[in-house]
DNA sequence: CTGGCTACCGTTTTT
DNA sequence: CGGTAGCCAG
C-alpha cells in the first residue's frame, strides 16, 4: 500500500520514533502539548498505509467521547479508510460494541439498556427502599460508590470482603442492585466494564478470537486508567501484544475516583516494555510557562521524571495579581480579559479557571454585569435534562416495558391519577413476584390499578403505531401521546423544555443520518481478518462518517440493534453538550479538571489559595498535595502566551468570609518567570482591613482600594458590606492588639492570618489559619505571635 | 397533587 | 450564601 514515508514527514526525532515503534510493547510519556494525538492516529495510519494491520486488527481506547471523535476524525483526513469498522471509542463505548455482540454470552437480553449516573442513583434508591433500610444509615450516594468501587475492582457481591455488620448489608443491597438490573434488562458504566470483562476472562474461545485480532493495541491517557480497566486490557492483549500506552503521569488528575498512575509502572513491568520514549518537546506555550510548569512539577516525589521544552523563546513573563477579595479578583480579570480582547485576542482563546465550581458565581456576575459574553462549561449536559429523560424514559418503555427506572419516572407524568399509595402497592406486588412493575399492574385493584392498566396500554398503543416508521417519527408520535408537548405548552417556564424536545428529534435525525441508518445502510461484517485492505468507506457516500455508537451485529445472527434502541444507548453512552451558544466567541469559564486537553492563548488561574488551590480536604496526605500539585500543573500547561495567576486575600464561601494566605504553589515557580502586577505583600489581612474599613466609611467601595487605576469606565453595582467577621473584631480587639484579618508571624507554624478571636486576658485565644498547617487554636498568652502588616 | 417551607450541605467527574 | 431534597399543609 506504500511505505507511508508522506505520514511521517514532520515529525521529530521522539515522535518519528513512536509511530515507527516495531509491534511490541511500548509507553510513551507524553508530556503536554507535546503531540500526543498526532503520534497516536499518526501510528495507526502508517501501521494502516504499510499494510502491518488491516482496519479490524487495530483497537483504540480513550476516555472520552471527544478524544475518540477527534482521533477518528483526524484518522479519516490523513487516509481513505473506512473508520467505522475500527475499534476506536471509548473503554465503555468498546464495551458496549461487545456486549451488543456477545450478548447471549454475557447473559444479557439483546436490547440491554444503559443506565447514566442519574439513573444508577434513582435505582439504588429503590433498591435500598425495597430492604426496607435506613437510608441515613446507608446513604444511596455512598452506597452507590460502594458498589462502582467493588466493579472497579473485579468484585462481585461474593467477592467484597465483609468484616462488619454494615459491610455486610451494603453487599445485601449490592445483591439486591445486581439482581434488580438483571432483572430489567440495564446495565451501568461499571457493569459494561466488568461484564465485558469476566466474558473475556471466562471464555477462552472468545478471549484467543480477540487477542488473535486486535494486533495492536493504543492506549490513551494510560494515566487514568483504573484497576478494572488495566485487568481488561489484560484480557484483550496477549502479554506478547503490541501495545501502545500512552499517557503522562504529571497529568494524572484523576486519583480521587479511582484512576492508578500505577498502571504505568506495572505495565512496563508486565508487558516487559523494552521502549520508553518521552515526548518533552512542547509545541504550544513559551519558555516562561514552561519553566514555571517545570518548576513546578518538581516539587513531586514518585514522578517517572520529564522536562518540557520548547524552541519558542521565553515569551511574556507569567503575570501574578493579589486581590483584596474575591469580587475585587473578578473585577480585574473582567478588565484585563476585556484590555486582551481589544488587542485582538478572541474571547474564546480567554479561559478562566477555578479550583471548584463555587468560584465560577462571582465571576460570573461580573461578567454578565458587564454584558461580556461567557460561556461556562460543567452544567447540566443535554440529554441529562429532566425533560429529556422523561422522553427518553418513553422511548425505553416502548423499547423495553420492564425497565422500572423509565416506569416510574414517567408512569405518572404527566399526572394521571397514580399516586404514591397506587405506586407502592405496585412495588410491593411486584416485589413479592419478582416480576416488573409493567407485569404487576394487574395485582392492585381500585382507581389506581386501573389507571396503571391504562397506563400500560398507552405505551403498548405506543409501540404498535410506531412499528415501521421512522425513529424521527417514532419520537414525534410518543412527544405527542404520552402528553409531554401538551404538559410543557401549558406551563410558564415551558417553551424551553418544548426547545429542548425538538431539539430531541434533530439530535435523533443527526444520529440517524451519521449511523448511516438510511435504506443503504448495510449491516458491518462481524469481523475482519482479511489482510491489510483498506475499505472503501469514502466511495460508499461515508465521507469522514464519525460514528459515536456503532451497529455491531449479534456474532451469531448478524442482527442489528433497531434505531431506537441504539438512539437510546447512544443517549446513555454519550450526554451531549453542556451548553449551547457554543458558535458564540465567548470566555471559557471552567475548572481546571474540565480544562485538561484543552489549550487557549490565555490563562487565569484563579483563586490560588491555601485551601482552596490546594484544597483542604486533599491536604490530609501526601498523596492528595501532590495530585493537586499536578492539577496545577495542567491549569500552567493550558496557556499557550500568556498566563495570569491571582488570589484573593478574602473570599466569600460558604456565606462566611474566609481569610486566606496565598498558595503554597507561588513558592514553587521559579521567580525569574514571574511578574508581580501587584506590590508584594508580607503579610495579607490587616493592611487590606484597614483599607477596606476607610473605603467603606469615606463610602467609596471596595474597587478604590484596589482597582484604582484600573476603572475603564466600568461601575461597582453596590459597595459590598464589610464582612461581619471584620466588624466583630473591631469590637473585640483588646489587650493583645489582634484583630481578625490581622496577618502574624509564628515560629513553627509560619505566616497567617487570624480567623477569630475569643476571651479577654489570660484566656484570650485566636485562631489562626496558617499556610500549610492550616487553621489552629492558639492561646495568646502562651503563643508568641509577631505582627506582620 | 402542588407549592411552599425547612433542613442540610458545600472539591474535582467521564462514561 | 444559594441550591436542592424531602416533607407537610392546603
Amino acid at each position: 500500500m506504500g511505505d507511508g514515508s508522506a505520514l511521517l514527514r514532520g515529525l521529530n526525532p521522539e515522535q518519528y520514533a513512536a509511530v515507527t515503534l516495531p509491534a511490541e510493547a511500548a509507553l510513551i510519556l507524553a508530556g503536554a502539548g507535546s503531540g500526543k494525538t498526532r503520534v497516536l492516529t499518526t501510528r495507526i495510519a502508517w501501521l494502516l498505509q504499510t499494510s502491518q494491520v488491516s482496519i479490524g486488527g487495530v483497537m483504540a481506547v480513550t476516555f472520552t467521547n471527544k478524544a475518540a471523535k477527534e482521533m477518528l476524525t483526524r484518522l479519516s483526513a490523513m487516509l481513505p479508510v473506512n473508520v467505522r469498522g475500527m475499534w476506536i471509542g471509548t473503554f465503555h463505548g468498546l464495551c458496549n460494541r461487545f456486549l451488543r455482540a456477545h450478548w447471549k454470552q454475557a447473559g444479557l437480553p439483546q436490547s440491554f439498556q444503559i443506565l447514566d449516573a442519574g439513573d444508577t442513583l434513582s435505582a439504588v434508591k429503590r433498591v435500598i427502599k425495597a430492604l426496607k433500610l435506613d437510608e441515613e444509615r446507608f446513604v444511596p450516594k455512598q452506597v452507590n460508590w460502594f458498589i462502582a468501587g467493588a466493579k472497579e475492582n473485579g468484585q462481585r457481591p461474593k467477592d467484597v470482603p465483609v468484616h462488619d455488620g454494615q459491610t455486610q448489608t451494603m453487599v445485601e443491597i449490592y445483591q439486591a442492585y445486581e439482581d434488580q438490573c438483571q432483572r430489567e434488562g440495564v446495565v451501568d458504566f461499571a457493569e459494561l466494564m466488568l461484564r465485558t470483562y469476566e466474558l473475556m476472562r471466562d471464555d477462552a474461545a472468545l478471549r484467543e478470537h480477540y487477542r488473535r485480532r486486535f494486533r495492536h493495541i493504543l492506549v490513551d491517557e494510560f494515566q487514568d486508567t483504573n484497576r478494572l480497566q488495566y485487568a481488561w486490557l489484560k484480557m484483550f492483549a496477549a502479554p506478547d501484544a503490541s501495545v501502545l500506552a500512552v499517557g503522562d503521569d504529571d497529568q494524572s488528575i484523576y486519583a480521587f475516583r479511582g484512576a492508578q498512575v500505577g498502571n504505568m509502572a506495572d505495565f512496563e513491568r508486565e508487558f516487559r516494555v523494552k521502549q520508553v520514549i518521552k515526548l518533552e518537546r512542547n509545541y504550544r506555550s513559551f519558555g516562561n510557562i514552561l519553566d514555571s510548569a517545570n518548576h513546578l512539577i518538581g516539587h513531586n516525589s514518585r514522578r517517572l521524571g520529564k522536562t518540557l521544552r520548547t524552541e519558542a523563546g521565553p515569551g511574556e513573563p507569567v503575570r501574578v495579581q493579589e486581590n483584596a477579595s474575591d469580587f475585587s479578583e473578578a473585577q480585574w480579570i473582567l478588565e484585563e480579559a476585556q484590555q486582551l480582547h481589544r488587542s485582538g485576542v478572541a474571547r474564546k482563546e480567554i479561559a478562566l479557571l477555578y479550583r471548584s465550581n463555587a468560584q465560577s458565581r462571582v465571576i460570573e456576575s461580573a461578567l454578565f454585569n458587564a454584558g461580556i459574553p461567557y460561556r461556562v462549561y460543567g452544567g447540566l449536559r443535554f440529554f441529562e435534562r429532566a425533560e429529556v429523560k422523561h422522553a427518553l424514559a418513553y422511548l425505553r418503555l416502548i423499547e423495553n416495558c420492564n425497565d422500572d427506572t423509565s416506569y416510574l419516572r414517567v408512569v405518572n407524568f404527566p399526572t394521571r391519577g397514580i399516586g404514591a399509595r397506587t405506586l407502592e402497592q405496585l412495588q410491593d406486588a411486584a416485589r413479592q413476584t419478582g416480576r416488573s412493575l409493567w407485569q404487576s399492574v394487574g395485582a392492585v385493584g381500585g382507581k389506581g390499578g386501573a389507571n396503571l392498566v391504562a397506563f400500560n396500554g398507552l405505551i403498548d398503543g405506543m409501540r404498535n403505531a410506531t412499528l415501521g416508521l421512522t425513529l424521527r417519527e417514532i419520537i414525534e408520535h410518543m412527544l405527542e401521546r404520552s402528553g409531554l408537548i401538551d404538559f410543557y405548552r401549558t406551563e410558564k417556564e415551558g417553551a424551553d423544555r418544548i426547545e429542548n424536545l425538538e431539539e430531541l428529534v434533530n439530535a435523533a435525525e443527526a444520529f440517524v443520518t451519521q449511523e448511516g441508518f438510511g435504506k443503504d445502510a448495510v449491516a458491518l461484517p462481524v469481523d475482519e481478518f482479511g489482510p491489510g485492505q483498506l475499505s472503501d468507506g469514502a466511495a460508499a457516500g461515508l465521507p469522514n462518517a464519525v460514528a459515536a455508537v456503532d451497529l455491531t451485529p449479534d456474532a451469531e445472527t448478524g442482527e442489528i440493534m433497531s434505531p431506537l434502541a441504539a438512539f437510546l444507548t447512544h443517549a446513555a453512552l454519550e450526554a451531549g453538550d453542556n451548553q449551547a451558544q457554543a458558535g458564540q466567541d465567548a470566555i471559557q469559564l471552567m475548572t481546571v479538571h474540565s480544562a485538561k486537553g484543552l489549550e487557549f492563548d490565555a490563562v487565569f488561574i484563579t483563586g490560588l489559595e491555601e485551601g482552596l488551590f490546594p484544597h483542604e480536604n486533599a491536604m490530609s496526605d501526601a498523596d492528595g498535595l501532590e495530585e493537586e500539585r499536578r492539577l496545577m500543573y495542567v491549569a500552567i500547561t493550558r496557556a499557550r502566551q500568556r498566563l495570569y495567576l491571582s488570589f484573593c486575600q478574602t473570599r466569600m464561601l460558604h456565606g462566611q468570609t474566609r481569610y486566606n494566605v496565598k498558595s503554597r504553589f507561588f513558592d514553587e515557580l521559579p521567580e525569574s518567570a514571574l511578574k508581580w502586577l501587584t506590590p508584594r505583600n508580607q503579610g495579607f489581612g490587616s493592611g487590606f482591613a484597614r483599607e477596606y474599613q476607610q473605603a467603606w466609611e469615606r463610602g467609596s467601595g471596595l474597587n478604590s482600594v484596589v482597582g484604582a487605576g484600573r476603572n475603564n469606565g466600568w461601575q461597582p453595582p453596590a459597595p459590598p458590606p464589610v464582612p461581619a467577621a471584620m466588624v466583630a473584631a473591631q469590637a473585640k480587639a483588646s489587650g493583645h492588639g489582634l484583630k481578625v484579618g490581622q496577618g502574624v508571624f509564628h515560629n513553627k507554624f509560619g505566616e497567617g492570618v487570624v480567623i477569630t478571636l475569643e476571651g479577654t486576658g489570660e484566656d484570650a485565644r485566636a485562631q489562626v489559619r496558617f499556610g500549610r498547617h492550616g487553621p489552629k487554636w492558639l492561646a495568646l498568652s502562651i503563643a508568641k505571635l509577631t505582627l506582620v502588616d
